[in-house]
DNA sequence: TAGATATTCACCCAAATGGATGAATATCCT
DNA sequence: AGGATATTCATCCATTTGGGTGAATATCTA
């Protein structure tokens, strides 16, 4: 659980459509705060509040330039959530292949050659 | 944005620690509300709506047999949402990269041969 | 039938969330 | 200096959230 510290930030961040939009139009390239609010309808304000939830998660770097504040996306907590994500399924998939079950009847059969 | 739905219910449904831990211990098996409560110290009550929420995200399913409810792990979500995320890292590792900026470097010098 | 068990329903509550607005701050430009 | 621009700060508000409790419902069992 302390595994992946950040994750909670991380994934309340992603849960989110208009946080979701602003990662993605940061992919192509680094946006000032005004630019990232244009498409919105909400207030520019709300937008910098996501921003800085984006921020608390790390999701996204800012660069102070001037009065202009650039934006930036940072790809690890990102590739933190991937991790756990693979890992669940990893472990469901392995239950649903059956493999444990046939695993765990061998051992309950005893056999004696391991 | 619509190309993913119930992202928003998935990702919220994962974003808390108590709904994670229900997951993961999931893929130990099918458990009933009682089971999945037992190692929290809150009541079952709070768990009981924590299911739901895993529930409204398609997270969990539902069986039930007679009083008990046997609670089991849906992988499908949780593949949406890593394809999600799969997709953002692509897109900005292709950025970090520089890739796009040497394609949008020479398309600005306005090379003649495309 | 009566009691125990499993689960949800109906509220209550404090804190967080996503939105708004108006004012403050800092920087740029003329 | 003075005005425009970029951004945040301070509030306010309605809704959601995560927790609690007590009562209802449904099922099993003696």
């Amino acid at each position: 659980m302390d595994e992946y510290p950040g994750l909670d930030a991380t994934l309340t961040a992603l849960a989110d459509p208009t946080r979701r939009e602003i990662l993605a139009r940061l992919a192509a390239g680094d946006a000032r705060v005004t630019d990232l609010a244009a498409p919105f309808p909400i207030s520019l304000n709300s937008v910098s509040k996501h921003i800085r939830v984006l921020e608390r998660a790390d999701l996204v770097r800012r660069r102070r330039q001037g009065r202009e504040h650039f934006l930036a996306a940072n790809p690890e907590p990102l590739e933190a959530a991937a991790r756990w994500i693979g890992e669940q399924r990893a472990l469901w998939a392995w239950r649903l292949e059956g493999l444990d079950q046939i695993l765990s009847e061998e051992s309950r059969l005893g056999r004696r050659d391991p």
